[in-house]
DNA sequence: GCTTACCGTAAGTGGATGCTTACCATACTG
DNA sequence: CAGTATGGTAAGCATCCACTTACGGTAAGC
């Protein structure tokens, strides 16, 4: 349950994926509604939503002749925490690094 | 000065470079050090390194026969910046739906 | 000055990827 | 039951991308 098909930071690498999921996050929309707004075609969209789908990062839920698609609370919470391990990761020692920022190699 | 060349996130879409961001946040280290940790060649890290500091994520200063890279602070406060942009507008609008969870629809 | 170490870049290649059109399945509408 | 709307998927294609080997260029060691 913690581990996700594909990687998240790989799905919001695409900018037209990235514009897909501020969206979703703005309004859940349909496919169609996506497609419209966004200067690719529609089976182009059904794509980029499968990709961010399989990256948990969005569930979508039929409504009648329509298919919503919405934000996962569980990706975005997942994602949240892999962003916060990276940086917390990655900006302890350069804190440190940054200490050091006056001379340290003599 | 505030526009980079490429997109940070893209850049860190590819494993390999957040292994190499990672590890470069750790502690600066030479391409061929870095090239004897991972599984590629060291050609492959520093086409890697080229892309990251296209992004503006590290930059390079030559130590004799070496060249050290290491993480660059403005341009993690810029992606910082940027995440932090990416989240609140996508969790804003995102826990207001949180709130229509019970049911609204029906 | 010659050899060795370190590194960037050019050239080439296989595979992933983002997009398109064409087609099929399902659901509402008359 | 037709006819229309919506959307997923297949097939094809052009491009991009990550990686490799080969080469050139600079700095240290003898």
């Amino acid at each position: 349950m913690d581990a996700y098909h594909t990687d998240a930071w790989a799905a919001l690498g695409d900018p037209t994926r990235r514009a897909i999921f501020e969206r979703l996050a703005t309004r859940p929309s349909a496919v169609g509604e996506l497609a419209n707004a966004l200067p690719i075609s529609r089976p182009a969209v059904s794509q980029h939503l499968k990709v961010l789908k399989d990256a948990g990062l969005v569930v979508d839920r039929p409504a009648g002749n329509r298919r919503i698609y919405r934000v996962d609370p569980a990706g975005v919470a997942h994602l949240r925490k892999e962003l916060d391990r990276f940086w917390s990761s990655a900006l302890a020692a350069f804190k440190v690094a940054a200490e050091h920022n006056e001379e340290g190699d003599s």
